[in-house]
DNA sequence: ATTACTTGTTTCAAGCTTAAAGCTTTATGC
DNA sequence: GCATAAAGCTTTAAGCTTGAAACAAGTAAT
């Protein structure tokens, strides 16, 4: 009794659907939390910010393409923000040696200095707003939202790393 | 031994903060996949779909500052995203009898008769993208989220329905 | 009634975001 | 070599988004 003509619209769409909502919202509700923080703060804004943490965690710098595909944003959106971080002092663009079509982007050391800052009060605003789970709750839901997606095109886990 | 200078900044905060990178990570995968969707196969935007929703969840119309709460989005943005479904015939803005500053938005019939051709996708594609979830899964991965908000602006549990 | 406050909405500037088209440079195929 | 494709990036147009400022209309208080 469970062989249907309309094939994968059952049951499960529902709560689906009701998890994708629950998501929407507490994305929404964290982010708009953070851009306050951080613009009242710190006088900076939510892609700002993602642009100097990937470029933290990486010292050495990424390709403007590295960063499009790390934050998952536009190839066109990168070369916006990383403008005005530039004339803020805050990243620096660099030729690569093999390459010269590339740029290499890095942190200045008023951009680590600076990130360092925003990123300690980052982590305790983000904890304070998912206060409602202890830790192991947290590492619970989380692994469920890891096995939840079922395109993940971070295929980009390069054996090598330079 | 519990008690340090640093008050909360403990081992939960690194949990929390692996969560909500989590979740960033499912929400723009899946809305990235969404927009292309609607984009392809309706010629509309992620924006517009929202407001539909909204109106044809309720069918008696919105005001445009209860769209804005709702949605989550600042009250200008609210104005031009009807203000293009007017153009294209989606939806309506009528007078509010008792207020003259107000205004209601509701779907016209071009808008439902479009918008539940959308919806129907739309359902179809979040249960697709979520698939490595099950049911009970996704419910039980909704309640974690549920309990997660430590500020929850949705105050506007208004007792009337009329 | 006058004043002050609140609510509903729009306008504006600045920034974010995308998709598409274009440019330059590098890699690949004959 | 030479043509072609691919990679890295920028530009552009259109739309989204916000916060602040403005305005108009309703509400409350004296």
């Amino acid at each position: 009794m469970s062989g249907l003509a309309k094939p994968e619209l059952g049951t499960a769409s529902k709560e689906h659907l009701r998890l994708w909502l629950r998501i929407l919202k507490v994305n929404r509700l964290i982010e708009a939390e953070l851009r306050e923080r951080l613009r009242v703060n710190f006088d900076t804004t939510l892609p700002r910010f993602d642009v100097m943490s990937a470029l933290y965690r990486k010292g050495s710098g990424l390709k403007m393409s590295a960063l499009s595909r790390m934050l998952m944003v536009s190839n066109g959106n990168v070369t916006g923000i990383v403008e005005r971080l530039m004339q803020d002092g805050l990243v620096l663009r660099e030729a690569v040696p093999g390459d010269r079509r590339a740029a290499q982007v890095t942190l200045t050391g008023k951009g680590i200095t600076e990130f360092r800052r925003q990123a300690a009060a980052h982590e305790a605003w983000v904890s304070e707003l998912l206060g409602g789970l202890d830790a192991a709750d947290s590492a619970l839901a989380a692994r469920y939202l890891g096995t939840a997606l079922t395109i993940d095109k971070t295929e980009e886990n390069d054996a090598k790393n330079p």
